[in-house]
DNA sequence: CTGATTCACGGGTACGTTAACGAATATATT
DNA sequence: AATATATTCGTTAACGTACCCGTGAATCAG
């Protein structure tokens, strides 16, 4: 299946019919300097008049420049192995685009040292990157860092969580307030009349905790608008070892005897579901995030959803956008909400993170 | 931010490595013929240890070959909008790939009308084309002609739904049987003791009640597995226009007063939810696809669940497949199934088909 | 009027790959 | 031995765009 490609098409052909050279046509489509006003318009109108559209493979194979992208997100810990699907999403991503002349550097702070993130923040600028893909975790020094791009023109985008100062390329990630309605209207399916529920915050870093209160608001504004919100608990837990959270559990369900049904705010949720297993409670449990440790215990039944929001499509999407936002200067989405996907025992073995 | 890539790749460096020219090293990389053994080998280990990978951009830019790829989906009927997302999902590739040098054409045939199929796949086998892209509907009809495709080394992907005769490059699509696994594992969170189940199966045509039934199928073995079957009831509707589903439901439900639980095994669930609405019945309303009609009616309240396989990502997804695999032959998978995804009110408008 | 500077533009090479064409050598056939 | 046929390989021109470098003309300073 072999043919000749349109022939009427591209620079050549333009400057053909403006009886000028491909480079007199190419000053013109990169708005540089060096053509008179005159011929610069009528190879405008023939622009239009073809309908031209650059090809993308010979822009990218004949451009020399390279684009240096840096991403900012925790390490994967211990404590948690969410961020490892993001990671995963930006290695793709740089396996894909890597070829187009795209260097992805990866930086890692510490979720539980501020101090950590502050350094990796003045590491990257000093390599003076052309983009910047962060997960804003300290607010504050977020903010501090994200100026700072702003002033020395780096695009960044946000992913994960977003912050108040605007500026940003693109949010992508979810919209916390909404994913906790959510899981209160799947509730209000599930709890009966005098039944409590209870909600479970666990985070040591205050930052974190910030994020958490606005999945809690969500919740309860479900509740609020329904004129059912009188039997909600709600337990913070600063310590994030399993030990403690069995502890506080343990000492709120013997004060409160008919609590059916348990929110978990993050993805710790497994550690609550190690808690109701060994107990033998009887309780519907919700939590977040598609982590191997939650999915062992959906699929035994202790956890019964868990709310997700494509962390690894997160990391993915937000490289693209950089990519193509300084490669081809498309237009970005100032906010992309991840879906809110809703996993149970029987759909888990089909998603794609 | 301008720089010098990397010289020691490519095949140029390959050739200077092992004293040929490029054009060798082209055969080699593309087995064809013409090179001795030892030269062969000698270049095969030279881009082994190279870890050479081609420069996709230079290899599409350099091909000349254009691929014509068909597709054959239902049209859009007034019946049911669903084939739109599907649709829109090709347009998109499409577009995507159009620079590529890839042009698809796209068939429609009615999904009342074995004939218009048949009389399509008949114009799709006199074009020629590179690769196929089919929704097979009709099953017979459709294994004979995907029977044909692979008598002429035509690659095919299937979506929507999977043919008995194996062969396809790759299916894309839903697991129908645990599309209604879940169903029913949801609706067991939902049933009380005493309560009635409902599965409504409205189909015109045989063939695409057979899909129905893998589901009905799967919903009913969840029960059975939890050992209470025994309060589903279901009818099938062989018309599909409003009134019709009406009369058989009203007298359904005047025969049965405590049923709880509707499960439509389509998109129709709007009709029911008509029904339903007009009726004012209390009862949990289940089921399929991500139609305008069907999410009004859920922010109604009226539809309680919809099940969702991004329909829109099986049409991008098929062709991309094919696309990959005939300007690549880069390895497809065999059966990908989509995830099964849970709307509800409150994540509807954050859904990506 | 001369030399310098600026402006407007064209020529040409490069990006990494494909593939048509044909040259050189080796092997088979008579 | 002469010719025919295969086998193995190199040269070279694309693909569509980017951009360096150079040139001639116009403009300006003195």
């Amino acid at each position: 299946m072999k043919k000749r490609v349109n022939e009427l098409t591209g620079v050549k052909e333009i400057a053909r019919r403006a009886n000028v050279s491909i480079a007199t046509v190419d000053r013109v489509l990169h708005n540089r300097k060096g053509v008179s006003k005159q011929t610069k318009e009528k190879i405008l109108s023939i622009i239009e008049e073809l309908n031209y559209e650059p090809n993308l493979l010979a822009q990218r194979l004949a451009s020399r420049k390279i684009l240096r992208l840096a991403t900012l997100i925790p390490e994967i810990s211990k404590e948690t192995s969410f961020w490892d699907a993001p990671l995963k999403g930006i290695e793709q991503a740089d396996k894909e685009i890597k070829q187009f002349g795209i260097i992805i550097d990866k930086y890692f702070y510490d979720q539980n040292k501020i101090e950590s993130f502050v350094e990796q923040t003045k590491i990257i600028l000093e390599s003076n990157p052309d983009g910047i893909l962060l997960a804003p975790s300290f607010i504050e020094e977020s903010v501090r860092f994200t100026d700072k791009c702003r002033e020395l023109n780096i695009p960044y985008v946000l992913i994960d969580s977003d912050l108040p100062n605007g500026g940003s390329l693109s949010y992508i990630g979810p919209n916390l307030y909404h994913s906790g309605y959510l899981a209160a209207h799947l509730v209000s399916y599930l709890v009966k009349n005098g039944e409590k529920i209870l909600i479970v915050n666990i985070s040591r870093e205050i930052d974190n905790h910030h994020h958490l209160l606005k999945k809690e608001e969500g919740f309860r504004a479900y509740f609020d608008k329904h004129k059912k919100s009188d039997n909600i608990l709600k337990i913070d837990i600063r310590d994030t070892d399993l030990k403690s959270i069995e502890k506080y559990l343990s000492n709120t369900f013997n004060e409160n005897k008919d609590i059916r049904i348990v929110f978990v705010t993050n993805s710790r949720v497994s550690k609550v579901a190690h808690f109701i297993e060994s107990s033998k409670k009887d309780v519907i449990l919700i939590g977040y995030d598609f982590l191997k440790e939650n999915i062992e215990y959906m699929d035994k039944g202790i956890i019964d959803f868990l709310v997700c929001q494509k962390p690894k499509q997160q990391g993915y999407r937000g490289l693209i956008s950089l990519y193509q936002h300084l490669a081809f200067s498309s237009p970005v989405e100032k906010i992309y909400f991840m879906p809110i996907d809703i996993l149970t025992k029987e759909n888990s073995a089909f998603y794609r993170n």
